[in-house]
RNA sequence: GGCGCUAUCGUCUAACGGUUGAGGACGCGGCCCUCUCAAGGCCGAAAUACGGGUUCGAUUCCCGUUAGCGCUACCA
Protein backbone atom coordinates (compact mmCIF):
# COMPACT_ATOMS: atom_id res chain seq x y z
CA UNK A 1 0.00 0.00 0.00
CA UNK A 2 2.75 2.15 0.52
CA UNK A 3 6.03 3.59 -1.58
CA UNK A 4 7.90 3.53 1.31
CA UNK A 5 9.69 1.14 2.46
CA UNK A 6 9.34 1.47 6.26
CA UNK A 7 6.23 2.94 7.83
CA UNK A 8 7.13 6.03 10.11
CA UNK A 9 4.39 7.53 11.82
CA UNK A 10 4.00 10.35 14.32
CA UNK A 11 1.55 11.16 17.05
CA UNK A 12 2.53 15.07 17.48
CA UNK A 13 0.65 16.77 19.85
CA UNK A 14 0.99 20.20 21.37
CA UNK A 15 1.65 20.13 25.32
CA UNK A 16 -1.10 22.11 26.00
CA UNK A 17 -1.48 20.71 29.36
CA UNK A 18 -3.06 17.29 29.59
CA UNK A 19 -3.61 14.53 26.98
CA UNK A 20 -6.86 14.80 25.42
CA UNK A 21 -9.15 11.62 24.73
CA UNK A 22 -9.38 12.87 20.84
CA UNK A 23 -5.40 12.80 21.15
CA UNK A 24 -5.19 9.47 22.94
CA UNK A 25 -7.81 7.89 19.81
CA UNK A 26 -4.79 9.93 17.63
CA UNK A 27 -1.83 7.89 19.28
CA UNK A 28 -3.70 4.85 19.63
CA UNK A 29 -4.31 4.10 15.83
CA UNK A 30 -1.06 5.99 14.70
CA UNK A 31 0.56 3.11 17.58
CA UNK A 32 -1.32 0.07 16.30
CA UNK A 33 -0.49 1.10 12.21
CA UNK A 34 3.14 1.23 13.20
CA UNK A 35 2.63 -2.06 15.22
CA UNK A 36 0.71 -3.57 12.79
CA UNK A 37 3.00 -3.35 9.75
CA UNK A 38 6.64 -3.36 11.51
CA UNK A 39 6.69 -0.04 11.72
CA UNK A 40 8.05 2.99 13.81
CA UNK A 41 6.12 4.97 16.16
CA UNK A 42 7.33 8.34 16.87
CA UNK A 43 6.63 11.16 19.23
CA UNK A 44 7.10 14.63 18.37
CA UNK A 45 6.43 17.53 20.90
CA UNK A 46 4.60 20.80 19.05
CA UNK A 47 5.56 23.09 21.00
CA UNK A 48 5.99 26.42 18.90
CA UNK A 49 3.75 28.54 20.50
CA UNK A 50 5.37 30.18 23.23
CA UNK A 51 1.94 31.52 24.44
CA UNK A 52 0.63 28.10 25.37
CA UNK A 53 2.97 26.77 27.11
CA UNK A 54 2.41 24.60 29.63
CA UNK A 55 5.31 23.92 32.07
CA UNK A 56 4.95 19.86 32.92
CA UNK A 57 2.66 19.27 29.91
CA UNK A 58 4.87 17.39 28.32
CA UNK A 59 6.09 15.03 31.31
CA UNK A 60 2.43 14.52 32.01
CA UNK A 61 1.54 13.48 28.19
CA UNK A 62 4.82 11.17 28.26
CA UNK A 63 3.21 9.76 31.41
CA UNK A 64 -0.15 9.72 30.25
CA UNK A 65 1.00 7.97 26.88
CA UNK A 66 3.05 4.98 28.84
CA UNK A 67 0.11 4.48 31.03
CA UNK A 68 -1.82 3.73 28.16
CA UNK A 69 0.64 1.31 26.85
CA UNK A 70 1.79 3.10 23.75
CA UNK A 71 5.19 3.09 24.11
CA UNK A 72 6.75 4.94 21.47
CA UNK A 73 10.00 4.09 19.51
CA UNK A 74 11.49 7.79 19.02
CA UNK A 75 10.82 10.70 20.99
CA UNK A 76 11.73 12.58 23.77
CA UNK A 77 13.19 10.46 26.63
CA UNK A 78 13.48 7.99 24.45
CA UNK A 79 16.30 9.87 21.59
CA UNK A 80 16.41 8.49 17.96
CA UNK A 81 18.67 9.19 14.67
CA UNK A 82 15.97 12.21 13.34
CA UNK A 83 16.15 13.99 16.42
CA UNK A 84 15.51 16.21 18.53
CA UNK A 85 11.85 15.82 18.30
CA UNK A 86 10.97 18.52 20.33
CA UNK A 87 10.20 21.30 18.16
CA UNK A 88 11.66 24.22 20.25
CA UNK A 89 14.79 22.82 19.72
CA UNK A 90 14.88 22.56 16.16
CA UNK A 91 14.36 26.40 15.41
CA UNK A 92 17.95 26.84 12.98
CA UNK A 93 16.72 23.90 10.91
CA UNK A 94 13.11 25.45 10.28
CA UNK A 95 15.10 28.74 9.88
CA UNK A 96 17.29 27.09 6.99
CA UNK A 97 14.09 25.61 5.64
CA UNK A 98 12.49 29.03 5.34
CA UNK A 99 15.34 30.51 3.61
CA UNK A 100 15.19 27.93 0.87
CA UNK A 101 11.75 29.14 -0.27
CA UNK A 102 12.46 32.77 0.55
CA UNK A 103 15.90 31.94 -2.28
CA UNK A 104 12.69 30.18 -4.48
CA UNK A 105 10.59 32.89 -3.88
CA UNK A 106 7.75 30.38 -2.63
CA UNK A 107 7.69 32.56 0.45
CA UNK A 108 8.09 36.38 1.01
CA UNK A 109 8.55 38.53 4.50
CA UNK A 110 5.97 40.34 5.52
CA UNK A 111 6.35 43.53 7.95
CA UNK A 112 2.67 44.46 8.18
CA UNK A 113 1.84 45.41 11.93
CA UNK A 114 -0.92 43.31 13.80
CA UNK A 115 -2.99 46.18 13.87
CA UNK A 116 -3.05 46.39 10.28
CA UNK A 117 -4.20 43.15 9.20
CA UNK A 118 -6.79 43.29 11.92
CA UNK A 119 -7.95 45.95 9.94
CA UNK A 120 -8.20 44.55 7.04
CA UNK A 121 -9.75 41.80 8.18
CA UNK A 122 -12.03 43.50 9.52
CA UNK A 123 -13.03 45.16 5.97
CA UNK A 124 -12.79 42.15 4.59
CA UNK A 125 -15.57 40.85 6.83
CA UNK A 126 -17.59 43.97 6.03
CA UNK A 127 -17.64 43.69 2.40
CA UNK A 128 -18.38 39.98 2.90
CA UNK A 129 -15.18 38.57 1.17
CA UNK A 130 -13.16 35.65 3.30
CA UNK A 131 -10.38 37.16 5.14
CA UNK A 132 -6.56 36.44 3.09
CA UNK A 133 -3.65 38.79 3.36
CA UNK A 134 -3.63 41.07 0.75
CA UNK A 135 -0.33 40.77 -0.77
CA UNK A 136 0.79 43.94 0.89
CA UNK A 137 4.31 43.19 1.17
CA UNK A 138 4.69 40.75 -1.90
CA UNK A 139 5.97 43.73 -4.30
CA UNK A 140 8.36 44.96 -1.19
CA UNK A 141 11.76 45.21 -3.07
CA UNK A 142 14.94 44.11 -2.11
CA UNK A 143 16.49 47.84 -1.28
CA UNK A 144 12.65 48.00 0.66
CA UNK A 145 13.21 44.63 2.75
CA UNK A 146 16.86 45.36 3.73
CA UNK A 147 16.03 49.05 4.53
CA UNK A 148 12.99 47.24 6.81
CA UNK A 149 15.11 44.51 8.45
CA UNK A 150 17.95 47.27 9.25
CA UNK A 151 15.44 49.50 11.18
CA UNK A 152 14.55 46.16 13.61
CA UNK A 153 11.05 46.02 11.94
CA UNK A 154 9.38 42.89 12.84
CA UNK A 155 8.36 40.99 10.00
CA UNK A 156 7.00 36.92 9.50
CA UNK A 157 7.24 34.75 6.58
CA UNK A 158 4.85 34.06 4.44
CA UNK A 159 4.55 31.43 1.78
CA UNK A 160 3.30 32.60 -1.53
CA UNK A 161 -0.04 30.59 -2.93
CA UNK A 162 0.13 30.00 -6.57
CA UNK A 163 -3.07 31.95 -8.41
CA UNK A 164 -5.66 29.69 -9.29
CA UNK A 165 -4.10 26.19 -9.00
CA UNK A 166 -6.12 23.18 -8.34
CA UNK A 167 -4.35 21.56 -5.19
CA UNK A 168 -5.42 17.29 -5.40
CA UNK A 169 -4.08 14.90 -2.82
CA UNK A 170 -5.10 11.62 -1.85
CA UNK A 171 -6.75 10.85 1.53
CA UNK A 172 -7.24 6.81 2.96
CA UNK A 173 -9.69 7.35 4.92
CA UNK A 174 -11.51 10.08 2.15
CA UNK A 175 -10.23 9.39 -1.28
CA UNK A 176 -9.52 12.22 -3.27
CA UNK A 177 -10.00 15.65 -2.22
CA UNK A 178 -9.71 18.45 -3.80
CA UNK A 179 -8.83 23.05 -3.13
CA UNK A 180 -8.87 25.72 -5.52
CA UNK A 181 -5.91 27.71 -4.16
CA UNK A 182 -7.74 30.27 -4.50
CA UNK A 183 -9.22 29.94 -1.14
CA UNK A 184 -5.85 29.78 0.53
CA UNK A 185 -4.00 32.64 2.35
CA UNK A 186 -0.50 33.37 2.24
CA UNK A 187 0.06 31.38 5.56
CA UNK A 188 2.67 32.60 7.54
CA UNK A 189 5.28 29.58 8.20
CA UNK A 190 7.36 31.73 10.31
CA UNK A 191 6.85 34.21 13.11
CA UNK A 192 8.08 37.25 14.47
CA UNK A 193 9.95 35.21 16.82
CA UNK A 194 11.69 32.95 14.65
CA UNK A 195 9.37 29.87 15.59
CA UNK A 196 7.74 28.81 13.03
CA UNK A 197 4.07 27.82 12.47
CA UNK A 198 2.57 24.26 12.48
CA UNK A 199 2.43 24.11 8.78
CA UNK A 200 6.12 24.50 7.92
CA UNK A 201 7.27 22.79 11.21
CA UNK A 202 5.30 19.88 10.34
CA UNK A 203 6.05 19.71 6.80
CA UNK A 204 9.69 20.08 7.61
CA UNK A 205 9.75 17.26 10.72
CA UNK A 206 7.68 15.27 8.57
CA UNK A 207 10.09 15.47 5.76
CA UNK A 208 12.95 15.03 7.21
CA UNK A 209 11.92 12.59 10.04
CA UNK A 210 10.90 9.81 7.21
CA UNK A 211 7.26 10.22 7.82
CA UNK A 212 5.41 8.08 5.50
CA UNK A 213 1.55 8.28 6.84
CA UNK A 214 0.54 11.48 8.38
CA UNK A 215 -2.59 10.17 10.40
CA UNK A 216 -4.11 12.92 12.19
CA UNK A 217 -7.98 14.55 13.38
CA UNK A 218 -9.97 15.60 10.68
CA UNK A 219 -9.22 19.22 11.89
CA UNK A 220 -6.23 19.51 9.56
CA UNK A 221 -8.04 18.55 6.42
CA UNK A 222 -8.27 21.87 5.67
CA UNK A 223 -4.69 23.09 5.69
CA UNK A 224 -3.38 19.93 4.33
CA UNK A 225 -3.39 21.83 0.89
CA UNK A 226 -1.01 24.52 2.21
CA UNK A 227 1.34 21.34 2.97
CA UNK A 228 0.92 19.70 0.14
CA UNK A 229 1.73 23.03 -1.73
CA UNK A 230 4.94 22.96 0.82
CA UNK A 231 6.30 19.76 -0.48
CA UNK A 232 6.13 20.92 -3.95
CA UNK A 233 8.35 23.97 -3.12
CA UNK A 234 10.20 21.53 -1.05
CA UNK A 235 10.48 19.48 -4.10
CA UNK A 236 9.90 16.62 -1.68
CA UNK A 237 7.71 13.27 -2.10
CA UNK A 238 4.41 13.55 -0.13
CA UNK A 239 3.44 11.48 2.56
CA UNK A 240 0.07 9.23 2.70
CA UNK A 241 -2.59 11.25 4.54
CA UNK A 242 -5.15 9.82 6.94
CA UNK A 243 -7.77 11.98 8.45
CA UNK A 244 -9.40 10.73 11.03
CA UNK A 245 -12.87 12.01 12.13
CA UNK A 246 -13.23 13.49 15.14
CA UNK A 247 -14.81 12.70 18.76
CA UNK A 248 -17.82 14.54 19.72
CA UNK A 249 -20.04 15.74 22.57
CA UNK A 250 -23.15 14.35 23.01
CA UNK A 251 -25.07 17.00 21.56
CA UNK A 252 -22.40 16.85 18.59
CA UNK A 253 -20.36 19.47 18.83
CA UNK A 254 -16.34 18.87 19.11
CA UNK A 255 -15.62 17.04 21.91
CA UNK A 256 -14.50 19.27 24.54
CA UNK A 257 -14.65 20.12 28.39
CA UNK A 258 -17.94 21.68 29.92
CA UNK A 259 -19.97 18.93 28.98
CA UNK A 260 -17.95 16.05 30.80
CA UNK A 261 -14.06 14.80 30.53
CA UNK A 262 -11.94 15.11 28.02
CA UNK A 263 -8.54 14.27 29.39
CA UNK A 264 -7.07 10.62 29.68
CA UNK A 265 -6.32 11.52 33.50
CA UNK A 266 -9.65 12.02 34.42
CA UNK A 267 -10.70 8.97 33.42
CA UNK A 268 -7.63 7.10 34.63
CA UNK A 269 -8.96 9.22 38.03
CA UNK A 270 -11.80 8.14 38.14
CA UNK A 271 -11.01 4.29 37.82
CA UNK A 272 -11.27 3.59 34.82
CA UNK A 273 -9.09 0.53 33.45
CA UNK A 274 -6.66 1.63 30.70
CA UNK A 275 -7.50 -1.60 28.32
CA UNK A 276 -11.04 -0.68 28.40
CA UNK A 277 -10.41 3.25 27.63
CA UNK A 278 -8.03 1.81 24.46
CA UNK A 279 -10.71 -0.52 23.61
CA UNK A 280 -13.19 2.07 23.65
CA UNK A 281 -11.20 4.87 22.06
CA UNK A 282 -10.35 2.33 19.31
CA UNK A 283 -13.88 1.45 18.12
CA UNK A 284 -14.99 5.29 18.13
CA UNK A 285 -14.22 5.15 14.21
CA UNK A 286 -13.15 1.64 13.49
CA UNK A 287 -14.44 -1.70 13.73
CA UNK A 288 -12.70 -4.69 12.34
CA UNK A 289 -15.86 -5.76 9.75
CA UNK A 290 -16.78 -8.54 12.08
CA UNK A 291 -18.24 -8.27 15.77
CA UNK A 292 -15.98 -8.44 18.03
CA UNK A 293 -16.62 -5.73 20.81
CA UNK A 294 -13.72 -6.82 23.20
CA UNK A 295 -9.91 -6.35 22.57
CA UNK A 296 -6.95 -6.57 24.27
CA UNK A 297 -4.03 -4.11 22.53
CA UNK A 298 -2.31 -7.35 20.76
CA UNK A 299 -5.88 -8.13 19.20
CA UNK A 300 -6.08 -4.51 18.10
CA UNK A 301 -2.91 -4.38 16.68
CA UNK A 302 -2.86 -7.57 14.68
CA UNK A 303 -6.85 -6.62 13.54
CA UNK A 304 -6.27 -2.85 12.98
CA UNK A 305 -6.53 -1.44 9.75
CA UNK A 306 -6.74 2.27 8.17
CA UNK A 307 -9.25 0.88 5.30
CA UNK A 308 -11.66 0.45 8.08
CA UNK A 309 -11.96 3.52 9.73
CA UNK A 310 -14.91 5.73 9.52
CA UNK A 311 -15.68 8.91 7.79
CA UNK A 312 -18.00 10.44 10.17
CA UNK A 313 -17.24 11.59 13.51
CA UNK A 314 -18.68 9.93 16.97
CA UNK A 315 -19.95 10.76 20.15
CA UNK A 316 -17.99 9.66 22.81
CA UNK A 317 -20.31 7.54 24.95
CA UNK A 318 -20.06 6.72 28.55
CA UNK A 319 -22.23 4.03 28.42
CA UNK A 320 -20.71 1.61 26.37
CA UNK A 321 -17.36 2.85 27.85
CA UNK A 322 -18.98 1.61 31.48
CA UNK A 323 -19.50 -1.55 29.98
CA UNK A 324 -16.40 -2.61 28.69
CA UNK A 325 -14.55 -1.50 31.67
CA UNK A 326 -16.69 -3.96 33.38
CA UNK A 327 -15.61 -6.41 31.11
CA UNK A 328 -12.13 -5.77 31.13
CA UNK A 329 -12.33 -5.82 34.36
CA UNK A 330 -13.99 -9.01 35.26
CA UNK A 331 -12.15 -10.66 33.04
CA UNK A 332 -8.46 -9.73 34.95
CA UNK A 333 -7.08 -12.61 37.18
CA UNK A 334 -7.93 -13.29 40.83
CA UNK A 335 -4.02 -11.76 41.21
CA UNK A 336 -4.21 -8.73 39.44
CA UNK A 337 -7.95 -8.01 40.91
CA UNK A 338 -6.43 -8.62 44.57
CA UNK A 339 -3.47 -6.27 43.91
CA UNK A 340 -5.55 -3.21 42.77
CA UNK A 341 -8.40 -3.78 45.74
CA UNK A 342 -5.43 -3.82 47.83
CA UNK A 343 -3.98 -0.03 46.58
CA UNK A 344 -7.98 0.92 46.33
CA UNK A 345 -8.67 -0.21 49.92
CA UNK A 346 -5.25 2.08 51.22
CA UNK A 347 -6.83 5.15 49.78
CA UNK A 348 -10.36 4.38 51.07
CA UNK A 349 -12.02 4.92 54.38
CA UNK A 350 -11.09 1.15 55.03
CA UNK A 351 -6.95 2.01 54.99
CA UNK A 352 -6.59 1.09 58.43
CA UNK A 353 -8.14 -2.39 58.35
CA UNK A 354 -6.48 -5.07 57.94
CA UNK A 355 -7.60 -8.01 55.75
CA UNK A 356 -5.24 -10.70 54.64
CA UNK A 357 -4.95 -11.80 51.10
CA UNK A 358 -7.35 -14.54 51.79
CA UNK A 359 -10.01 -12.95 53.29
CA UNK A 360 -9.92 -10.35 50.10
CA UNK A 361 -9.49 -13.19 47.29
CA UNK A 362 -12.52 -14.48 48.96
CA UNK A 363 -14.34 -11.35 48.26
CA UNK A 364 -12.97 -10.91 44.88
CA UNK A 365 -14.85 -14.20 44.13
CA UNK A 366 -18.38 -13.50 45.42
CA UNK A 367 -18.52 -10.18 43.98
CA UNK A 368 -16.61 -10.63 40.81
CA UNK A 369 -19.78 -10.19 38.64
CA UNK A 370 -21.30 -7.71 40.49
CA UNK A 371 -18.45 -4.75 40.28
CA UNK A 372 -17.66 -2.59 37.12
CA UNK A 373 -14.83 -0.31 38.60
CA UNK A 374 -12.38 -1.54 41.51
CA UNK A 375 -14.17 0.83 43.82
CA UNK A 376 -17.25 -1.34 43.26
CA UNK A 377 -16.00 -4.02 45.80
CA UNK A 378 -15.48 -1.26 48.70
CA UNK A 379 -18.63 0.47 47.47
CA UNK A 380 -21.15 -1.84 46.97
CA UNK A 381 -19.46 -4.47 49.45
CA UNK A 382 -18.56 -2.23 51.94
CA UNK A 383 -20.30 -4.90 54.59
CA UNK A 384 -17.30 -6.83 53.94
CA UNK A 385 -15.17 -4.10 55.31
CA UNK A 386 -16.85 -2.95 58.21
CA UNK A 387 -20.45 -3.83 60.08
CA UNK A 388 -23.49 -1.36 58.77
CA UNK A 389 -23.83 1.09 60.03
CA UNK A 390 -27.66 1.32 58.62
CA UNK A 391 -29.93 -0.81 57.09
CA UNK A 392 -31.90 -0.39 53.96
CA UNK A 393 -35.68 1.30 55.10
CA UNK A 394 -36.80 -0.15 52.16
CA UNK A 395 -35.47 -3.63 52.84
CA UNK A 396 -36.45 -3.12 55.91
CA UNK A 397 -39.95 -2.78 55.59
CA UNK A 398 -39.87 -5.62 53.26
CA UNK A 399 -38.15 -8.12 54.91
CA UNK A 400 -37.96 -7.81 58.89
CA UNK A 401 -41.24 -8.37 60.34
CA UNK A 402 -42.47 -8.64 63.95
CA UNK A 403 -41.53 -12.62 64.11
CA UNK A 404 -37.99 -11.96 62.43
CA UNK A 405 -36.03 -11.07 65.70
CA UNK A 406 -37.26 -14.04 67.29
CA UNK A 407 -36.58 -16.44 64.30
CA UNK A 408 -33.12 -15.02 64.37
CA UNK A 409 -32.15 -15.36 67.30
CA UNK A 410 -33.21 -19.21 66.84
CA UNK A 411 -31.03 -19.00 63.76
CA UNK A 412 -28.46 -17.49 65.77
CA UNK A 413 -28.59 -20.35 68.32
CA UNK A 414 -28.19 -23.24 65.70
CA UNK A 415 -25.21 -20.95 63.83
CA UNK A 416 -23.36 -20.54 67.21
CA UNK A 417 -23.23 -24.57 67.71
CA UNK A 418 -21.48 -24.82 64.37
CA UNK A 419 -17.64 -24.97 64.19
CA UNK A 420 -15.50 -23.88 61.66
CA UNK A 421 -18.99 -23.65 59.62
CA UNK A 422 -18.87 -24.01 55.77
CA UNK A 423 -21.75 -22.60 53.13
CA UNK A 424 -22.54 -25.74 53.72
CA UNK A 425 -22.93 -25.61 57.13
CA UNK A 426 -24.87 -22.67 57.62
CA UNK A 427 -27.19 -23.44 54.68
CA UNK A 428 -28.20 -26.54 56.55
CA UNK A 429 -28.49 -24.75 59.80
CA UNK A 430 -31.00 -22.53 58.19
CA UNK A 431 -33.37 -24.98 56.48
CA UNK A 432 -33.81 -26.44 59.55
CA UNK A 433 -33.99 -23.43 61.16
CA UNK A 434 -36.84 -22.00 58.79
CA UNK A 435 -38.66 -25.91 59.02
CA UNK A 436 -39.03 -25.21 62.67
CA UNK A 437 -41.19 -22.08 62.12
CA UNK A 438 -42.79 -23.70 59.24
CA UNK A 439 -41.16 -21.14 56.89
CA UNK A 440 -39.63 -21.21 53.84
CA UNK A 441 -36.09 -20.61 53.76
CA UNK A 442 -35.98 -17.40 51.46
CA UNK A 443 -37.81 -15.62 54.43
CA UNK A 444 -34.52 -16.71 57.00
CA UNK A 445 -32.48 -15.54 54.06
CA UNK A 446 -33.24 -11.76 53.30
CA UNK A 447 -33.29 -11.40 56.79
CA UNK A 448 -30.09 -12.92 57.60
CA UNK A 449 -28.96 -11.24 55.02
CA UNK A 450 -30.02 -7.75 55.66
CA UNK A 451 -28.81 -8.35 59.43
CA UNK A 452 -25.21 -8.79 58.11
CA UNK A 453 -24.90 -6.52 55.22
CA UNK A 454 -27.63 -3.94 55.98
CA UNK A 455 -28.66 -4.02 51.94
CA UNK A 456 -30.94 -6.29 49.94
CA UNK A 457 -28.54 -7.36 47.16
CA UNK A 458 -25.56 -8.94 46.96
CA UNK A 459 -23.64 -12.56 46.74
CA UNK A 460 -25.57 -15.59 47.92
CA UNK A 461 -26.09 -15.06 51.51
CA UNK A 462 -23.98 -18.09 52.70
CA UNK A 463 -20.98 -17.12 51.03
CA UNK A 464 -21.48 -13.55 52.57
CA UNK A 465 -21.50 -15.44 55.89
CA UNK A 466 -19.18 -17.70 55.16
CA UNK A 467 -16.72 -14.83 54.11
CA UNK A 468 -17.57 -12.60 57.54
CA UNK A 469 -16.87 -15.83 59.52
CA UNK A 470 -18.94 -17.02 62.47
CA UNK A 471 -18.26 -14.79 64.97
CA UNK A 472 -18.89 -11.58 62.53
CA UNK A 473 -21.96 -12.87 61.42
CA UNK A 474 -23.32 -13.67 65.11
CA UNK A 475 -22.30 -10.47 66.17
CA UNK A 476 -23.90 -8.82 63.29
CA UNK A 477 -27.08 -10.47 63.63
CA UNK A 478 -27.45 -9.73 67.09
CA UNK A 479 -27.02 -6.10 66.36
CA UNK A 480 -29.38 -6.20 63.67
CA UNK A 481 -31.81 -7.83 66.35
CA UNK A 482 -31.25 -4.97 68.75
CA UNK A 483 -31.77 -2.27 66.25
CA UNK A 484 -34.43 -3.10 64.67
CA UNK A 485 -36.72 -4.27 67.49
C1' G B 1 -20.35 34.26 4.78
C1' G B 2 -16.56 31.15 1.93
C1' C B 3 -14.23 26.42 1.43
C1' G B 4 -13.99 21.39 2.94
C1' C B 5 -15.67 16.91 5.32
C1' U B 6 -19.77 14.01 6.89
C1' A B 7 -24.96 11.81 7.07
C1' U B 8 -27.94 3.67 8.86
C1' C B 9 -31.69 2.32 15.51
C1' G B 10 -30.98 7.27 21.36
C1' U B 11 -25.35 5.94 20.95
C1' C B 12 -21.05 3.01 18.56
C1' U B 13 -21.56 0.52 14.12
C1' A B 14 -22.30 -3.96 9.92
C1' A B 15 -23.76 -3.97 4.78
C1' C B 16 -18.05 -2.92 -0.09
C1' G B 17 -25.78 -2.87 -6.23
C1' G B 18 -29.17 -8.25 -5.46
C1' U B 19 -29.18 -14.47 -0.08
C1' U B 20 -31.93 -7.39 3.77
C1' G B 21 -39.26 -8.00 5.69
C1' A B 22 -31.45 -3.63 7.14
C1' G B 23 -27.27 -7.45 11.25
C1' G B 24 -24.40 -6.79 16.04
C1' A B 25 -23.12 -4.06 20.57
C1' C B 26 -24.24 -0.37 24.61
C1' G B 27 -28.49 1.54 26.85
C1' C B 28 -33.90 0.61 27.53
C1' G B 29 -38.35 -2.90 28.38
C1' G B 30 -40.09 -8.04 29.19
C1' C B 31 -39.29 -13.23 30.32
C1' C B 32 -36.14 -17.28 32.17
C1' C B 33 -32.57 -18.64 35.93
C1' U B 34 -32.74 -17.49 41.28
C1' C B 35 -32.39 -16.47 48.49
C1' U B 36 -31.49 -11.04 46.74
C1' C B 37 -28.40 -8.10 43.48
C1' A B 38 -25.59 -9.07 39.55
C1' A B 39 -23.77 -12.25 35.69
C1' G B 40 -25.80 -15.37 31.93
C1' G B 41 -29.75 -17.00 28.35
C1' C B 42 -34.10 -15.77 25.42
C1' C B 43 -37.49 -12.08 23.44
C1' G B 44 -38.90 -7.00 22.22
C1' A B 45 -39.17 -1.64 20.90
C1' A B 46 -35.69 1.18 17.93
C1' A B 47 -32.49 3.44 11.87
C1' U B 48 -31.04 3.90 5.97
C1' A B 49 -32.17 12.87 6.75
C1' C B 50 -35.10 14.68 2.29
C1' G B 51 -35.74 15.07 -3.12
C1' G B 52 -34.20 13.76 -7.82
C1' G B 53 -31.54 10.68 -11.09
C1' U B 54 -28.40 5.99 -12.97
C1' U B 55 -29.86 0.75 -12.96
C1' C B 56 -33.74 -4.97 -14.19
C1' G B 57 -32.56 -3.73 -8.93
C1' A B 58 -30.29 1.04 -4.53
C1' U B 59 -28.39 1.80 2.51
C1' U B 60 -24.67 1.10 -1.24
C1' C B 61 -23.19 5.07 -7.40
C1' C B 62 -24.28 10.49 -9.19
C1' C B 63 -26.66 15.43 -8.43
C1' G B 64 -29.32 18.80 -5.41
C1' U B 65 -31.50 20.22 -0.62
C1' U B 66 -31.12 20.10 4.53
C1' A B 67 -28.41 19.36 8.87
C1' G B 68 -23.97 18.69 11.72
C1' C B 69 -18.93 19.36 12.19
C1' G B 70 -14.13 21.34 10.77
C1' C B 71 -11.07 25.20 8.73
C1' U B 72 -11.09 30.29 7.60
C1' A B 73 -4.72 33.43 13.42
C1' C B 74 2.31 35.71 13.86
C1' C B 75 -2.94 28.48 17.72
C1' A B 76 -1.94 23.83 17.14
Amino acid sequence: MSKFKTIRVRFAPSPTGYLHVGGLRTALYNFLFARKHGGVFILRIEDTDRTRYVNDAVDNLIETLRWAGLDYDEGPEKGGTLGPYVQSQRLEIYKQHVDRLLNTRTAYRCFCTPDRLEMMRKEQEARHISPKYDRNCLSLSQQEIQENARKGIPCVVRMKIPDSLTIRFHDVIRDDVEFSSEMLDDQVLMKSDGYPTYHLANVVDDHLMQISHVIRGEEWLSSTPKHVLLYQFFGWELPEFAHLPLLLNPDRSKLSKRQGDVAVEDYRAKGYLKEALVNFVAMLGWNPGTEQEYFSLEELIQQFSLERVNKAGAIFNIEKLNWLNAEHLRRKPDEELLRMLKEALAQSNFKNAKHDDEYLLKVIFAMRERVSFVNDFIEKGSYFFEPPNEYDQEVVRKRWKAETPSQLKQLAEEFSKLTSPTKQDYEAALQNTADVFHVGNGTLIHAVRLAVSGVGGGPGVYDILFILGKDESLKRMHTAIERLT
